[in-house]
DNA sequence: AAAATGATGCTCT
DNA sequence: GAGCATCATTTTC
Protein backbone atom coordinates (compact mmCIF):
# COMPACT_ATOMS: atom_id res chain seq x y z
CA UNK A 1 0.00 0.00 0.00
CA UNK A 2 1.38 3.93 -0.79
CA UNK A 3 0.70 6.41 1.01
CA UNK A 4 -1.79 7.66 -1.59
CA UNK A 5 -3.54 4.81 -1.32
CA UNK A 6 -3.87 5.00 2.46
CA UNK A 7 -4.95 8.63 2.12
CA UNK A 8 -7.92 7.54 0.02
CA UNK A 9 -8.92 4.68 1.94
CA UNK A 10 -8.90 7.42 5.01
CA UNK A 11 -10.90 9.63 2.27
CA UNK A 12 -13.32 7.08 2.07
CA UNK A 13 -14.54 5.66 5.67
CA UNK A 14 -13.01 6.43 8.66
CA UNK A 15 -13.59 2.89 9.56
CA UNK A 16 -12.08 1.31 6.75
CA UNK A 17 -9.20 3.71 7.70
CA UNK A 18 -8.51 2.66 11.18
CA UNK A 19 -8.27 -1.08 9.60
CA UNK A 20 -5.99 -0.22 7.26
CA UNK A 21 -3.84 1.30 9.50
CA UNK A 22 -3.30 -1.69 11.09
CA UNK A 23 0.26 -2.80 10.73
CA UNK A 24 1.38 0.91 9.67
CA UNK A 25 4.97 2.26 11.18
CA UNK A 26 4.89 5.26 13.04
CA UNK A 27 8.14 6.97 12.42
CA UNK A 28 9.81 9.94 14.65
CA UNK A 29 13.62 10.33 14.23
CA UNK A 30 15.15 6.89 15.20
CA UNK A 31 11.74 5.77 17.00
CA UNK A 32 9.37 3.19 14.72
CA UNK A 33 6.36 1.20 16.18
CA UNK A 34 4.15 -0.74 14.20
CA UNK A 35 0.33 0.36 15.07
CA UNK A 36 -1.82 -3.12 16.47
CA UNK A 37 -4.66 -1.22 17.79
CA UNK A 38 -6.88 1.22 16.59
CA UNK A 39 -10.51 3.18 16.80
CA UNK A 40 -12.89 4.96 14.71
CA UNK A 41 -14.70 8.20 15.62
CA UNK A 42 -16.97 10.26 13.15
CA UNK A 43 -18.68 13.17 13.66
CA UNK A 44 -22.44 12.57 12.09
CA UNK A 45 -23.56 9.65 13.95
CA UNK A 46 -20.84 8.94 16.67
CA UNK A 47 -21.98 11.15 20.04
CA UNK A 48 -18.52 9.94 21.20
CA UNK A 49 -16.77 11.57 18.28
CA UNK A 50 -15.62 15.22 19.51
CA UNK A 51 -16.72 16.96 16.76
CA UNK A 52 -20.41 15.05 17.42
CA UNK A 53 -21.86 18.50 18.80
CA UNK A 54 -19.87 21.68 16.89
CA UNK A 55 -17.33 22.81 15.24
CA UNK A 56 -14.12 24.66 18.02
CA UNK A 57 -10.66 25.31 17.84
CA UNK A 58 -9.70 22.05 19.33
CA UNK A 59 -11.34 19.73 16.91
CA UNK A 60 -10.44 22.14 13.54
CA UNK A 61 -7.84 19.62 12.12
CA UNK A 62 -10.66 16.87 12.19
CA UNK A 63 -12.57 19.10 9.37
CA UNK A 64 -9.48 19.13 7.20
CA UNK A 65 -8.03 17.01 5.00
CA UNK A 66 -7.18 13.02 5.89
CA UNK A 67 -4.36 11.90 7.00
CA UNK A 68 -2.94 14.71 9.28
CA UNK A 69 -2.81 14.78 12.81
CA UNK A 70 -5.23 15.37 15.52
CA UNK A 71 -3.54 15.67 18.97
CA UNK A 72 -5.28 16.23 22.01
CA UNK A 73 -5.04 16.31 25.81
CA UNK A 74 -7.28 13.54 28.23
CA UNK A 75 -7.94 13.13 31.55
CA UNK A 76 -5.35 16.13 33.00
CA UNK A 77 -2.40 13.38 32.35
CA UNK A 78 -2.30 12.27 28.30
CA UNK A 79 -1.93 12.97 24.89
CA UNK A 80 -3.62 11.36 22.38
CA UNK A 81 -2.58 10.66 18.67
CA UNK A 82 -5.38 10.54 15.99
CA UNK A 83 -5.17 10.03 12.40
CA UNK A 84 -7.59 12.41 10.92
CA UNK A 85 -10.00 10.48 7.98
CA UNK A 86 -13.16 11.66 5.60
CA UNK A 87 -12.99 14.68 3.19
CA UNK A 88 -13.00 18.54 4.25
CA UNK A 89 -16.19 18.97 6.22
CA UNK A 90 -17.14 15.74 7.68
CA UNK A 91 -14.93 15.44 10.62
CA UNK A 92 -13.60 11.93 11.46
CA UNK A 93 -10.54 10.57 12.75
CA UNK A 94 -8.73 7.38 13.81
CA UNK A 95 -7.51 6.66 17.22
CA UNK A 96 -4.25 5.04 17.25
CA UNK A 97 -4.53 3.21 20.44
CA UNK A 98 -1.41 0.67 20.40
CA UNK A 99 1.96 -0.22 18.82
CA UNK A 100 4.50 -3.12 18.93
CA UNK A 101 7.90 -1.10 19.38
CA UNK A 102 10.36 -1.94 16.64
CA UNK A 103 13.32 0.45 16.68
CA UNK A 104 14.37 3.08 20.04
CA UNK A 105 13.63 1.41 22.70
CA UNK A 106 16.01 2.83 24.82
CA UNK A 107 14.19 5.99 24.41
CA UNK A 108 10.73 5.10 24.82
CA UNK A 109 11.96 3.04 28.05
CA UNK A 110 13.45 6.49 28.99
CA UNK A 111 10.07 8.27 28.47
CA UNK A 112 7.95 6.07 29.89
CA UNK A 113 9.80 5.86 33.21
CA UNK A 114 7.70 6.77 35.98
CA UNK A 115 8.16 9.72 37.13
CA UNK A 116 11.07 10.44 35.10
CA UNK A 117 9.57 14.15 35.30
CA UNK A 118 10.12 14.49 38.82
CA UNK A 119 13.59 15.58 39.63
CA UNK A 120 13.25 14.40 42.97
CA UNK A 121 12.67 10.39 41.43
CA UNK A 122 15.97 8.93 40.10
CA UNK A 123 17.02 7.28 43.18
CA UNK A 124 13.61 5.25 43.13
CA UNK A 125 13.37 4.30 39.71
CA UNK A 126 17.05 2.84 40.08
CA UNK A 127 15.57 0.60 42.88
CA UNK A 128 12.52 -0.81 41.08
CA UNK A 129 14.50 -2.90 38.11
CA UNK A 130 11.69 -5.55 38.00
CA UNK A 131 9.12 -2.90 37.51
CA UNK A 132 11.21 -1.60 34.14
CA UNK A 133 11.39 -5.18 33.37
CA UNK A 134 7.06 -5.30 33.52
CA UNK A 135 7.64 -2.03 31.45
CA UNK A 136 9.09 -3.14 28.48
CA UNK A 137 6.30 -5.52 27.65
CA UNK A 138 3.89 -2.19 27.94
CA UNK A 139 6.05 0.37 26.66
CA UNK A 140 3.35 1.40 24.06
CA UNK A 141 0.45 -0.85 25.05
CA UNK A 142 -2.11 2.52 25.39
CA UNK A 143 -2.68 5.86 23.79
CA UNK A 144 -1.54 7.63 26.46
CA UNK A 145 1.78 5.95 26.85
CA UNK A 146 2.48 5.51 23.15
CA UNK A 147 2.12 9.45 23.05
CA UNK A 148 4.47 9.51 26.39
CA UNK A 149 7.02 7.64 24.43
CA UNK A 150 7.12 9.20 20.84
CA UNK A 151 6.67 12.97 22.59
CA UNK A 152 3.77 13.48 21.09
CA UNK A 153 2.24 16.59 22.15
CA UNK A 154 0.14 19.91 21.37
CA UNK A 155 2.94 21.11 18.62
CA UNK A 156 2.24 18.00 16.76
CA UNK A 157 -1.75 18.66 15.92
CA UNK A 158 -1.46 19.61 12.32
CA UNK A 159 1.00 17.42 10.97
CA UNK A 160 0.81 15.46 7.82
CA UNK A 161 1.57 12.20 8.90
CA UNK A 162 1.31 10.54 5.56
CA UNK A 163 4.11 13.00 4.19
CA UNK A 164 7.55 11.26 5.17
CA UNK A 165 9.46 14.54 5.71
CA UNK A 166 7.05 15.53 8.81
CA UNK A 167 9.02 15.21 11.83
CA UNK A 168 6.27 12.38 12.96
CA UNK A 169 4.63 10.51 10.37
CA UNK A 170 3.41 6.86 9.31
CA UNK A 171 4.85 4.62 6.83
CA UNK A 172 1.53 2.28 5.33
CA UNK A 173 1.89 -1.24 6.17
CA UNK A 174 3.07 -4.04 3.49
CA UNK A 175 2.05 -7.36 4.14
CA UNK A 176 -1.76 -8.19 5.46
CA UNK A 177 -2.82 -8.17 8.45
CA UNK A 178 -5.99 -10.51 10.32
CA UNK A 179 -8.27 -8.01 12.11
CA UNK A 180 -9.85 -8.66 15.26
CA UNK A 181 -12.77 -6.02 15.88
CA UNK A 182 -14.40 -5.07 19.87
CA UNK A 183 -16.20 -2.05 21.12
CA UNK A 184 -14.11 0.90 21.84
CA UNK A 185 -12.78 1.44 25.29
CA UNK A 186 -14.06 4.41 27.66
CA UNK A 187 -16.80 5.33 26.09
CA UNK A 188 -20.08 6.09 28.67
CA UNK A 189 -23.42 4.23 27.81
CA UNK A 190 -25.53 5.80 25.40
CA UNK A 191 -22.58 7.26 23.62
CA UNK A 192 -22.07 4.04 21.26
CA UNK A 193 -20.19 1.92 23.79
CA UNK A 194 -21.07 -1.40 22.20
CA UNK A 195 -20.16 -0.09 18.51
CA UNK A 196 -17.37 -2.48 17.28
CA UNK A 197 -15.54 0.17 16.00
CA UNK A 198 -11.98 -0.67 17.80
CA UNK A 199 -9.87 -2.72 15.16
CA UNK A 200 -6.96 -4.91 16.59
CA UNK A 201 -4.09 -7.01 14.43
CA UNK A 202 -4.90 -10.66 15.57
CA UNK A 203 -1.39 -11.82 15.67
CA UNK A 204 -0.25 -8.98 18.27
CA UNK A 205 -2.66 -9.25 20.81
CA UNK A 206 -0.08 -9.19 23.57
CA UNK A 207 0.52 -5.37 22.56
CA UNK A 208 -2.60 -4.08 22.51
CA UNK A 209 -4.57 -2.12 25.65
CA UNK A 210 -6.66 -3.16 28.29
CA UNK A 211 -8.94 -5.16 27.87
CA UNK A 212 -7.41 -7.58 25.58
CA UNK A 213 -9.95 -9.67 24.03
CA UNK A 214 -10.08 -12.97 25.81
CA UNK A 215 -7.74 -16.05 25.18
CA UNK A 216 -4.52 -13.59 24.84
CA UNK A 217 -1.56 -12.38 27.58
C1' DA B 1 -8.09 -11.44 38.02
C1' DA B 2 -11.02 -7.79 38.36
C1' DA B 3 -12.61 -3.68 40.25
C1' DA B 4 -11.90 0.72 42.56
C1' DT B 5 -9.38 4.96 43.06
C1' DG B 6 -6.79 9.26 42.78
C1' DA B 7 -4.00 12.23 39.89
C1' DT B 8 -4.52 16.18 36.92
C1' DG B 9 -5.63 20.09 33.40
C1' DC B 10 -7.82 21.37 29.28
C1' DT B 11 -12.21 22.30 26.72
C1' DC B 12 -16.71 23.54 26.32
C1' DT B 13 -21.30 24.99 28.54
C1' DG C 1 -18.10 23.94 36.95
C1' DA C 2 -18.57 19.39 34.77
C1' DG C 3 -16.80 15.98 32.08
C1' DC C 4 -13.65 13.51 30.08
C1' DA C 5 -11.47 8.49 23.58
C1' DT C 6 -6.23 7.13 30.57
C1' DC C 7 -2.75 5.06 33.73
C1' DA C 8 -0.58 3.05 37.72
C1' DT C 9 -1.43 1.55 42.09
C1' DT C 10 -4.15 -0.31 45.63
C1' DT C 11 -7.91 -3.05 47.17
C1' DT C 12 -10.95 -6.81 46.97
C1' DC C 13 -12.69 -11.31 45.44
Amino acid sequence: MTSAELKEILREDVLAGAEALLGAVLVRGELRARIVETEGYRAEDDPACHAFRSRTARNEVMFGEPGYAYVYFNYGVHWMLNVTAHEPGRAAAVLVRAAAPLDGLDVMRARREIGAEDPDSAIKNQKSKTKNQKLDRDLLSGPGKLAKAFDITRKDNGLNLLDPTSPLHLLPRTGSVRVVTGSRIGIAEGKGHDLPWRFMDADALESVSRPRPRGSR
